[in-house]
RNA sequence: GGAUGGGUAUGCCUAGCGGCGAGGGCAGCGGACUGUAAAUCCGUCACACAGAAACACCGCAGGUUCGAGUCCUGCCCCAUCCA
């Protein structure tokens, strides 16, 4: 069940309630693709830095272990000890990151397997099955994400495949949670908008499949190369011909500055892979930028990453201890900086939350944006 | 004293066996990363410069050759072994 809270703007301030608990939005979900947040963090650091939702993908827990393998676990959920929500991308993002290995046909893609080769294949049912296996909270509709750059006529054809794929996706996931042994017979079911930045193709999309009633609707095909403002204004755009009675997602994204205007358009949930990315390979965020820990700068640099911050680096740890973990290339750097970009998003959307309630948003995010910058620039 | 193998650019290691104006790797320095094929990738790393061309360089000194890091001679170092 989805319920707003409160609203300034199109801003929304809102919680979902799941058979894994309730889920406080707007939210950013971290990223844990094989069923794990790749850097070392285990699920008892969840905890410690606030996640609510943890992010699994369909399309890399499918190949290894394997989704029937996860089902015999128990699910996802036993399998990783996380009790909490978890979302699973359908595999359509690797229909995007994989272009080199897959073959899309009208029933479905063909994917060689990053591992060994092997031919995979997927298709609306095949991925809802796979991620009935798992068991996570929400299940992601199947679809395409197609690049920013294609051109009109294949969005336009593409986009119609996704429409005819989520229509199959939603008969599959009702017969799914009506059999006896699924082991989540709640799983929720999102919808995906695509149509690369063709307003015209976006908002048609978005009304097609607003009339499938789904639990969730998600804006996906955006952060994929074209420029922030015309990511902001399809948003604009497209964001207002979506369900308000359900949660917007906006997939993959972004920077802080991204999430913030994508909460100031509506959006409810946001994952990246920057925090965790970028953790591992030493850019960390702070309330004044971002720095770069293996810069020389900070060799003999005493402070925390950021001074104040509650975060298990934070506390404990010196800027020149961490550089120094990092360039030796001690798990512990990684694992250190992860912990403390993971922590730093969640506490933003904290924050977010908390100035939503209080129905100051709107300066919040000013202010925000002003000490921080676009952190995906702005180095300090 | 003898034998053998070596000495390759800014720090370390290394390719190289007559066309080299010398290729790699590590370390260093910097950058990129948006539903994760990423603890990855890219750049830089003698001097100079980006417009047809910069005099550098392979332990040192000679030699052979059109041409030598590569072959020859001597010397200096290093390693291992034998006296």
């Amino acid at each position: 069940m989805y319920r707003i809270l409160k609203q300034e703007g199109r801003a929304k301030r809102a919680e979902l309630t799941t058979v894994h608990g309730v889920i406080q939005t707007p939210v950013f979900m971290n990223v844990g693709t094989a069923a794990a947040i790749k850097g070392a963090v285990s699920t008892e650091d969840l905890e410690q830095i606030k996640t609510q939702v943890e992010l699994s993908n369909t399309y890399h827990l499918h190949v290894r272990p394997g989704d029937r393998v996860v089902k015999q676990l128990g699910g996802l959920h036993r399998f990783m000890s996380w009790d909490k929500p978890i979302l699973t991308d359908s595999g359509g993002f690797q229909v995007f990151s994989l272009a080199g290995l897959r073959k899309i046909k009208e029933e479905g893609v063909y994917f060689n397997s990053h591992i060994d080769g092997r031919k995979i294949f997927m298709g609306p049912e095949e991925s809802m099955q796979i991620q009935s296996n798992l068991a996570s909270t929400i299940a992601m509709a199947f679809d395409e994400c197609a690049p920013s750059k294609a051109d009109r006529s294949y969005v336009k054809a593409s986009v119609e495949r996704t429409t005819r794929w989520l229509e199959r996706c939603k008969r599959e996931m009702g017969r799914l949670n009506g059999l006896e042994d699924t082991i989540n017979r709640h799983q929720l079911l999102f919808g995906i908008n695509q149509g690369a930045v063709y307003d015209d193709i976006r908002i048609e999309h978005a009304k097609q499949i607003s009339e499938l009633d789904l639990d969730g609707y998600a804006v996906g095909g955006l952060a994929v190369g074209e420029t922030h403002e015309e990511m902001y204004h399809i948003l604009d755009e497209v964001v207002p011909f979506l369900p308000k009675d359900k949660p917007t997602y906006l997939m993959g994204v972004g920077t802080p500055a991204n999430i913030l205007e994508g909460v100031e358009r509506g959006i409810d949930f946001f994952d990246c892979v920057y925090p965790t990315r970028n953790g591992r390979h030493g850019h960390l965020y702070t309330n004044y930028g971002k720095i770069n820990l293996f810069n020389a700068k900070y060799e003999l640099d005493h402070r925390p990453i950021e001074e104040g911050c509650g975060c298990p680096a934070c506390r404990r740890y010196s800027r020149a201890y961490i550089r120094h973990l990092l360039k030796a290339k001690e798990m512990l750097g990684m694992r250190l900086c992860v912990l403390h970009n993971l922590y730093f998003y969640n506490t933003m959307m904290e924050e977010i939350r908390e100035a939503l309630d209080n129905g100051r948003f709107a300066e919040y995010k000013k202010q925000k944006l002003e000490k921080m910058g676009n952190a995906s620039i702005k180095k300090v």
